[in-house]
DNA sequence: TGTCATTGCTAAATCGTTTGAGCGCATTCG
DNA sequence: CGAATGCGCTCAAACGATTTAGCAATGACA
């Protein structure tokens, strides 16, 4: 019924478990094992199937071979394409994703730290939420592998692999400048978290490189409590409020789609009144018709690079801080046009 | 910098960790330990902010307070969502989930299987994919709590949940004909998997329950190894050879998607010229304009009732097995209308 | 012949917890 | 008074692996 142990395959090779240890663990060489007794164990390991206790070798290791996922949302599309890749390539290294979504709740987040440690993970990969500063601090100055991801904590250098926030935002608001549009409104969320800064500082570059107008009054904020419903309501006043508007830029996916939404519901087209652009892909976005243009993460290669990254540190004690930011890719689709009528002016 | 065990706090104590162990896990009383030591235990415990260690627990009791979670794809909508839920509901009884993505192939599956198993993984969930059946009997008989979903191997009897496949497409079928469609096609995969036999059943049964003509040329099947643009074009292919063709339904989202794309490509219009309905929401049937009507699966009460089913087989050893069927829900949004013409005749 | 190195393996401790058996003492019973 | 019972706790084994220290046998060498 239960699994045969080390003991079972010493028993029937006639030799101590510590033998079979050496042999198993490709330590025969070193432990000089002799090759008739190195091959007898292995071919008898293979008959009966052994399959090591991970829980026994951890307990003894202190090594668990897992490692903690710990994301905003696992059912969002963004973390559970990166929680897909991320377990296929800790796969490889043998390591194993124990994963819980923290919602951006600091209580939650706590929780999910308190049990992955509790559960002995070897290492973290985190999507910190706001004020969880000391918990990382911690964790850091305990100097466990950890390497954080969508954004970083400025105030505590630590590993991290990002989309480059800045440039995307950049690339997205010179798009629209070349392609005419001059009166651009940007929406985001009220949230002060470090992504969302880089990405109104990008944007907000690239106009000033432009010398394009960009005053106060075209940054629009929703509150990241909001329901949808609000949200969308508040989408609309503010594109009515915003006279002679020819572009929106959405800071998030799902503001891009609530902002669709309101569009729609003012009457507009999108792609012909109004342009639209969104951080973040999204099958919707894809699928839409007119096409959603949109500034993309790269998702696989971040979630390479998380896993890159924490098996650097698992594996070697190096001091090093591995900061890694990925560069954002414009997808043109049909939400934005050239505007030659503006061109033509 | 490690962490602190029960020795640590029977030292403090001044008693054995025989003691320690017994106030820890509520056995003061069965164990006739005193209210004083007790309570310096907690205390103790408390302040030192012990945390069992789970590999030894695990070690002694054989129990990991693991699950396994096997899904066919991490990044799909629904297993994304069901995996969140999951994950949630474990929490509640102290389980944490290991998952993987077999993307429906059987070699995959099998490597996840293992790895779980190496891992001591107190229980399953799977979604079996085609001929994991011989594995499937293995776990069954070895008496391992396991619970299917999505589709279950109608050799084996086994726990499963799963959303009413018949009565999702009955519903549908019968609710196009209640609108006055009456030349209705259904595209589908090439998968043999009984959730794929059951929509039939379910669609044909209603449409034989009405008396409505049903021909096999009205079945198109896409192969599951189909790129999205050939499956694009195989629909387009159809649509054009079905003379008349007013509805026709998606036997999956993703098929639905396609559906979306490839009515669009061919200049008709949802809703007007065509009305379509989908098996499973996405987010996209709720945002499109129209929107797509479909038949929803109740994700909550599948992860609900999954982790419910696998809980009373960890929590007992009652050999009952547990086949949960949960309703399908008709969403009717507006890619379905009343076809006044029709019934006008 | 005695010393020493090498070879090929093993004994036993260890990781942190759980748990069945049991110990010493005080009290009660016959 | 001796035996039985209850109380409050402890001993030590066990889970299954890893790992340090070391042992017996053999051969080389002076």
């Amino acid at each position: 019924m239960k699994g045969i142990s080390i003991k079972d395959i010493a028993k029937q090779a006639g030799v101590s478990p510590t033998t079979v240890s050496f042999v198993l663990n490709g330590k025969a060489r070193e432990k000089r094992i002799s090759e008739q007794v190195s091959k007898k164990i292995l071919k008898l390991a293979a008959k009966l199937k052994y399959k090591p206790n991970q829980l026994a070798r951890g307990l003894r290791t202190g090594k668990t071979k897992t490692i903690g996922l710990i994301v905003e949302d696992i059912a969002n599309h963004f973390f559970a394409n990166v929680a897909k890749i991320v377990e296929e390539e800790a796969d490889k290294f043998g390591y194993k994703v124990l994963y819980g979504s923290t919602e951006d709740n600091l209580t939650k987040a706590r929780g999910l730290l308190e049990v992955l440690e509790y559960r002995q993970v070897d290492g973290y990969i985190i999507t910190p939420t706001p004020n969880l500063d000391k918990e990382i601090e911690i964790l850091k100055n305990s100097r466990k592998p950890m390497v954080l991801m969508d954004r970083y904590l400025p105030q505590i250098p630590t590993n991290y692999v990002m989309v480059n926030n800045f440039q995307g935002a950049y690339d997205a608001a010179e798009y629209l400048l070349n392609l005419g549009y001059r009166k651009i409104a940007y929406v985001s969320t009220t949230s002060e978290q470090i992504q969302m800064k880089e990405r109104i500082n990008g944007f907000t570059a690239a106009m000033k490189a432009h010398r394009a107008a960009f005053p106060r009054k075209m940054i629009k904020k929703i509150p990241f409590s909001a329901t949808k419903e609000e949200a969308v309501e508040q989408i609309m006043e503010f594109i009515k409020g915003a006279s002679g508007l020819d572009a929106i830029f959405f800071a998030t996916n799902y503001l891009g789609v609530y902002g669709i939404e309101s569009i729609k519901d003012l009457g507009l087209k999108i792609g012909e009144d109004l342009a639209l652009i969104s951080f973040d892909d999204h099958d919707l976005f894809r699928l839409h018709t007119p096409g959603i243009t949109c500034v993309a993460q790269p998702i696989h290669d971040i979630a390479h690079n998380l896993v890159q990254v924490l098996m650097n540190e698992l594996n070697q004690q190096q001091n090093q801080i591995n900061q890694v930011v990925l560069p954002a890719t414009l997808i043109r689709r049909e939400s934005c046009r050239k505007r030659s009528k503006v061109l033509a002016e």
